[in-house]
RNA sequence: GUCCCGUUCGUCUAGUCAGGUUAGGACACAUGGAUUUCAUCCAUGCAACAGAGGUUCGAAUCCUUUACGGGACGCCA
């Protein structure tokens, strides 16, 4: 165990960024590589916006993504309460501090943190009014990933709020000390406040801990200018979790986001990241989300996963769209599932790939329809391939044998198989892609092939 | 407007601290190939040091400066 303790500090009052999922990460990341602690804190001090469910969410995704915290919520530790909602007493405590060191004035019914230092009215540009400021010492910011930012603060603000609760600038500093905080990893937005939070520490004559700001999340430019919000597309962790993602590739991805090995590995477990990750390797320039570079992320642990574990991953999709249900056979599903496995790269295409494996009612592509069934004769081609595989028995229905049967077949017609397969696919899958193609049969099985077969010329000829 | 932080292929980035690279990788894109097909796989290609000065034999790298981008300036967090 080392002392490094570091806190994810969100507030519950709508879905999960994808930022605040980096936030999290890297703050768990570091305190597993160094022993240290990781705290999940609840900043609810604004009653109007936060919910219930925005928490239950954030919980949630935290735990969906792998993230567990040593302290916080559910667990609890030795410096609860974790909600600031819940710690009134230690504000008034340590509030008392600054008002017994005359730090503190009251305006307006608001209480204000003062500065030190001459005042003096100056317009200010920005609020388009005289404003009372303070020529204060700069102060610095000692900040990993940025080195020594130095920043003057020179206004008051306010610290407890006119209907009594405290603000953002005083909790966060109070609940720091208070926890034993060491490391602050937080947002590159959050770096003009550090000069207040700064004053604070300072004001309490407690040492600052070591910051780390990260780069913001771009926008991707298409959508606009600025950094992602919550409505930008692919922003929002819920939406991986319910497009059936891979929690540990959403990880590996956001890992990404502005922090890198040196030798370009990209694909890293979540033990390789906790070993490997350094806050000294962290991007200074902003981030843009990529979905293309995330899908691909995505693809590559679908195809590491074992065939179990990939069967496991996929039910979800299937199930919601009714393709299978409890009753589906584990062995057919898998095998199915296995021909899919290397060819499709998302579990929410899964469904529309992998349909006429789990049902007859599978839709003829009309594209494919022009290309395989206007060339040559079709229906001839099926008819003769359907009395051929009629007479092959059950116990030779494997992948090379059914090879066989069109090769024997193509060699009396002098044609190549390549004049049966396509159709055939097109007869048995509505389409003129999928799976390797023999592979395909064995699986889908010698009654799914002839019947299927049987009613397609039917249907075809009548 | 003020302050702060940034800037390498379209995107994520390696290289910058300790100056010498054909400026590397991945995604995307393009072309070719494998294959029964493909949304798969393989190969190849495309493509960047924001600009200008300076220091130096030599600058992506050090210095200055301009431009551009981002953030903050709430009794939100």
């Amino acid at each position: 165990m080392s002392n490094v303790r570091v806190r994810f500090a969100p507030s519950p009052t709508g879905s999960t960024h994808i930022g605040t999922a980096r936030t999290a990460l890297y703050n768990w990341l570091y305190a597993r590589k160094t022993g240290g602690t990781f705290v999940l804190r609840i900043e609810d001090t604004d009653k109007e916006r936060n919910t219930e469910a925005a928490l239950q969410e954030l919980l949630n995704g935290l735990k969906w993504l792998g993230l567990d915290w040593d302290e916080g919520p559910e667990v609890g530790g030795n410096y609860g309460p974790y909600f600031q909602s819940q710690r009134g007493d230690i504000y008034k405590e340590y509030l008392k501090k600054l008002q017994d060191a005359g730090r503190t004035y009251e305006k307006e019914g608001a209480t204000f943190f003062k500065l030190e230092g001459e005042r003096y009215t100056e317009y200010d540009e920005y609020h388009k009014a005289d404003m009372e400021k303070v020529r204060t010492e700069p102060v610095v910011i000692n900040d990993i990933i940025r080195g020594k930012v130095t920043r003057r603060e020179e206004r008051d603000f306010v610290i407890v709020r006119s209907n009594g609760d405290p603000s953002f600038h005083f909790v966060n500093v109070v609940d720091d000390i208070a926890m034993g905080i060491t490391h602050v990893l937080r947002g590159e937005d959050h770096l003009p406040n550090s000069s207040k939070h700064v004053e604070l520490f300072k004001a309490f004559n407690v040492e600052p801990p070591i910051f780390a700001h990260m780069p913001m999340l771009l926008k991707d430019p298409k959508e606009g200018k600025g950094k992602m919000s919550k409505r930008d597309k692919g922003a929002l962790i819920e939406e991986y979790k319910s497009r059936n993602f891979l929690p540990g590739a959403v990880l590996n991805f956001v890992a990404l986001l502005g922090w890198s090995t040196k030798d370009n590995q990209e694909i890293l477990s979540i033990d390789e990241l906790t070993e490997r990750f350094d806050l000294k390797d962290i991007q200074k320039g902003g981030a843009r989300f990529d979905e293309k570079k995330m899908s691909h992320i995505n693809f590559e642990y679908m195809k590491a996963l074992s065939p179990d574990d990939y069967a496991t991953a996929a039910k979800p999709a299937l199930l919601a769209a009714n393709l299978i249900d409890e009753s589906t056979d584990t062995s057919y599903l898998n095998a199915s599932l296995a021909l899919c496995q290397p060819k499709i790269d998302s579990f929410e295409n899964l469904p529309s790939f992998a349909a006429f494996f789990f049902s007859d009612q599978f839709e003829f592509n009309e594209k494919a329809e022009g290309k395989v069934m206007k060339k040559g004769e079709p229906l001839v081609r099926i008819q003769e391939i359907l009395t051929v595989l009629q007479d092959l028995d059950e116990t030779d229905w494997t992948a090379e044998k059914i090879e066989t049967a069109f090769n024997t077949l193509a060699e009396q017609k002098e044609l190549k198989p390549f004049a049966w397969f396509p159709v055939v696919r097109f007869a048995l899958s509505g389409t003129n892609s999928g799976p390797d193609f023999l592979p395909m049969l064995e699986v889908l099985g010698k009654q799914r092939v002839i019947t299927r077969l049987e009613s397609f010329l039917k249907n075809r000829t009548s």
